[in-house]
RNA sequence: AGGGGAGUGGCGGAACCGGCAGACGCACGGGACUUAAAAUCCUGAGUCCGCAAGGACGUGCGGGUUCGAAUCCCGCCUCCCCUACCA
């Protein structure tokens, strides 16, 4: 390849940059020699630390670390990582002291899979997958410190996971309760919910059925509040935060207590309409209530049985989607309605989940659309309380489910909706039989999981002292060698057959006791990374609260939509609960959040082995450079849509890099540039900053560099002043090549620390604009006019030009609207 | 069913606060270079009619507000994502 050795010349870094060459002598774009130099550069002059307590500025820029998977990285990765590289780079340009880490959410089931087919300990799985995915994302050339790299498998991190999950502990914040888990017979295992599709085991096709286990819950109800609340204080897009207000679900209403007829027993409901309370004409249990086999009449006894035990074969999805029609029993039961007096019967239902409320309704048929199916479904009583109008009963044959007056309501009648919960709350709590409750769809976190590839409870069961926790200076415990990592055939965890692991002494008493054989989930560790990442070789606290201080909030967190529920509701929790500890000094941890938008496949569709469409970045990477990939994942579009690959358009930008540096290697006058060259450069200083400043519209910068870049390619001779700017606003976009321009202009220093351009607002602006004239709306003609000209210059530019007067054709102007430097519209008399 | 988002050339997308629709790029047509091709460079292009000048139409569909609407309002249609019997 001719040209090749002059290339090879200027690999060394600091050699001088080869001047005035002729054309015929061009240099070839040499992406991975170009690429390879400057990442070796970086790391040798650890550009990309980041310098805890340093004075001025801090930035905290974060992404969502990965699960170091087997298949290796996908394109979907390199999008987050590069928009939040781009603004790490930005902001460090611009002077912030930026902390920009990576590392590993490193235990997780797939590892665990891999070990029970291969036999290969998830360690060592883990440890490849890691060193493929550090190999592939240093190819790209991010700005990360590496020298705070952390793995949420790795001992000294599990010690701090182990340390932090005892402060939820002495917070009274961890509980054990018997809860149904997904246990699939077949497997003879416990599979997580996302292992259960359709109520079958994703591996094989077994059936699933819900089984009462013992499990490790996290009161994150007590938070829900304050998760609710202090989602107003952050930077996150409206959806998401919906998103997460929808997943709390706060809905208020009132807690009612229905007597049962002729025994001691009361059945609590919870309803958002107490209003309705007099169209209350039966009530409803979920089967697995406390009550039902207390109040079952003995003739109706076998048919709720068969009831309860059919329902707890059921999945989730069986009781729900399969269930077109609902289904139900009568105990034979009866309870009085406090409101109207009435005998109302008692039946068990499916539709009615026992983790919500009190796991018992209320039906009001007439009001509420799954009460009025049932009620169709078993020939209930159908009573309507509420009027829409306050005259008319509602349209019999469905439920109206609106607000409006009461009706059938004794003395209440003829309130409206509103009015009437206020006063038959207060009525109910007068005679204790109810008051006003609000109730959270957030459920408590079911925090154990009977799996091996996680961290282990640092919890003893003692059989004198119960529950103990394991000394705080004896962390980590570590996970056992077990010789199977399936569950045992009695769903016991994998970490029950480690006998002498689980054999331990009491912490309090020193008698004979046993380690707690469940494992953390993947959640655990992902719940609090981004602390660890400010202090992560602290080996005598899980992280410096002053370093902390001076690190938070994360300032800019960006990632995947996947995680826009539980990772983000799960990691605010701790942090809050943390809060509450004095660990931090922030209520919140993401002050910005960024959603990146899926990547698709060529064919439009999501990127999946099965379909055949997956882009394997090392490719695109071995072809066309980092920097093409960075800059084309940030070309296809708004940073946060959903958008197609298409592997033709990376040409595209290949041409750009390549035309970039053609433009880099001629030869370089120190003459001022032209001044309309100035303002175009000033122009996309102004824009450029403002993209990346948006964390969106990367695509929209690199249009404005391309067009810089036209703009001032056909010259001969490149005005040393453009470039400098060029290769500066390139630089977060496209680092390397970058690097090697402000080489190729002589600087000694890298760019990463290069000041950012700022731009003159005066040359932001063209001398002359071009404006449009319409007549009678159409456009009819471009005219110039002078920047800042007055209207009545306007009008005369208007007024001046040929095609203007011939479409008025000598007609009266009755009206001309001028819009400063944008158009005249011209509007003519009859 | 509910919630959120989106419909603009052959394709990805651009368009500030209501003011020239289609920037930038891909693919495509024409030309230059070449024995030839690739690459590169120049150049054309929303659609339709027209040799041309020019004209008509045009941002999912139907209305409305306005001198002026991709943008605002009302009513529909389609697609994607999330939640999914939450009382």
């Amino acid at each position: 390849m001719p040209g090749f050795s002059v290339l090879a010349n200027s690999l060394v870094p600091g050699a001088d940059r080869m001047s005035g060459h002729a054309d015929s002598s061009r240099r070839a774009y040499d992406h991975a020699a170009i690429e390879a130099k400057w990442q070796r550069y970086w790391l040798e002059h650890r550009t990309f630390r980041a310098e805890d307590g340093k004075p001025g500025p801090k930035a905290y820029v974060l992404d969502m670390f990965p699960y170091p998977s087997g298949a290796g990285l996908h394109v979907g990765h390199p999008e987050g990582y590069t928009a939040s590289d781009i603004v790490a780079r930005y902001l460090r340009m611009r002077g912030r002291n930026v902390l920009h880490p990576m590392g590993w959410d490193s235990f997780g089931l797939p590892a665990e899979q891999y070990a029970i087919q291969t036999g290969t300990h998830p360690a060592e799985s883990t440890r490849q997958n890691i060193a493929t995915f550090r190999r592939q994302i240093q190819a790209l050339g991010f700005s990360y410190d590496w020298e705070r790299e952390i793995a949420t498998s790795h001992p000294a991190y599990v010690r701090w996971t182990q340390w932090l999950f005892l402060q939820l502990w002495r917070r009274g914040l961890v509980y054990e309760a018997e809860v149904p888990v997904n246990w699939c017979p077949a497997l003879g295992t416990v599979l997580a919910n996302e292992e259960v599709i359709d109520g079958l085991s994703e591996r094989g096709g077994h059936p699933v059925i819900r089984r009462p286990m013992r499990q490790w819950m996290l009161r994150i109800t007590a938070y829900a509040e304050r998760l609710l609340a202090d989602l107003d204080e952050l930077d996150w897009s409206e959806s998401l935060k919906t998103m997460q207000q929808n997943w709390i679900g706060r809905s208020e209403g009132a807690q009612v207590t229905f007597q049962v007829e002729g025994l001691d027993a009361m059945v609590e409901v919870f309803t958002t309409r107490p209003d309705t309370l007099f169209g209350a004409t039966y009530l409803v249990l979920a089967p697995e209530h406390a009550l039902v086999r207390r109040i079952a009449a003995p003739e109706r006894r076998q048919e709720v049985e068969a009831y309860i035990a059919a329902a707890a074969c059921k999945s989730d999805l069986d009781r729900t989607e399969l269930a077109k029609q609902k289904t139900g029993v009568f105990t034979g039961a009866y309870a009085i309605n406090p409101a109207s007096g009435e005998s109302i019967p008692v039946w068990i239902g499916d539709y009615i989940l026992a983790s919500y409320g009190t796991g018992a309704i209320m039906a009001v048929p007439a009001h509420d659309e799954r009460d009025h199916e049932f009620a169709r479904t078993f020939g209930l009583e159908v009573r309507c309380v509420v009027s829409p109008d306050g005259a008319r009963a509602p349209e019999p044959g469905a439920a109206f489910t609106g607000e409006g007056f009461a009706m059938n309501s004794g003395a209440f009648d003829g309130l409206p909706t509103a009015e009437f919960k206020k006063q038959i709350t207060a009525w109910l709590e007068e005679r204790g039989i109810g008051r006003a409750a609000v109730n959270y769809r957030l459920r408590d976190w079911l925090f154990s999981r009977q799996r091996y590839w996680g961290e282990p409870f640092p919890l003893v069961r003692c059989p004198a002292c119960g529950v103990v926790p394991v000394p705080e200076n004896e962390l980590p415990v570590l996970l056992p060698e077990v010789p199977d990592y399936r569950p045992t055939s009695e769903g016991e965890p994998p970490l029950a057959r480690a006998s002498g692991w689980v054999a331990t002494s009491c912490p309090a008493c020193g008698g004979a006791a046993e380690r707690d054989t469940n494992t953390m989930p993947n959640w655990a560790g992902s719940c609090w990374y981004y602390l660890r990442f400010i202090d992560p070789r602290n080996d005598a606290a899980p992280f410096d609260p002053a370093k902390a201080a001076y690190w938070l909030p994360v300032d800019l967190y960006i990632g995947g939509t996947e995680h826009a529920v539980l990772h983000l509701l799960y990691a605010r929790f701790w942090h809050k609960v943390f809060y509450d500890a004095g660990l931090v000094t922030t209520k919140e941890p993401f002050q910005r959040l960024v959603n990146q938008g899926m990547i698709l496949g060529e064919d439009g569709e999501k990127m999946s082995k099965s379909r055949g469409n997956i882009i394997n970045p090392d490719d695109v990477v071995a072809e066309h450079g980092a920097d093409a990939l960075r800059l084309y994942e940030m070309f296809m579009g708004p940073l946060e849509s959903v958008k197609p690959w298409n592997t033709r358009a990376i040409s595209g930008v290949r041409r750009f890099l390549e035309r970039v540096f053609d433009l880099f290697s001629r030869q370089v006058s120190d003459e001022p540039p032209p001044e309309a060259e100035r303002r175009l450069t000033h122009r996309t200083i102004k824009a450029v900053t403002e993209d990346v400043e948006s964390v969106s519209q990367f695509n929209t910068a690199i249009s404005r560099m391309m067009e810089l870049l036209n703009g001032v390619a056909g010259n001969g001779v490149q005005h040393r002043e453009t470039l400098e700017t060029f290769a500066r606003l390139l630089a977060p976009f496209a680092p390397h090549l970058a690097e090697e321009a402000w080489q190729l202009l002589g600087h000694g220093d890298g760019i990463a620390r290069a000041p950012w351009p700022l731009c003159d607002e005066d040359l932001c602006r063209e001398s002359e604009v071009e404006i449009a004239v319409q007549v009678m709306g159409k456009l009819r003609a471009r005219v110039k006019v002078a920047a800042g000209a007055g209207e009545e210059a306007h009008r005369a530019a208007a007024l001046a030009d040929p095609r203007v007067l011939r479409a008025i054709g000598g007609r009266e102007v009755a009206k001309l609207i001028v819009v400063k430097e944008r158009l005249v519209n011209i509007l003519l008399g009859r």
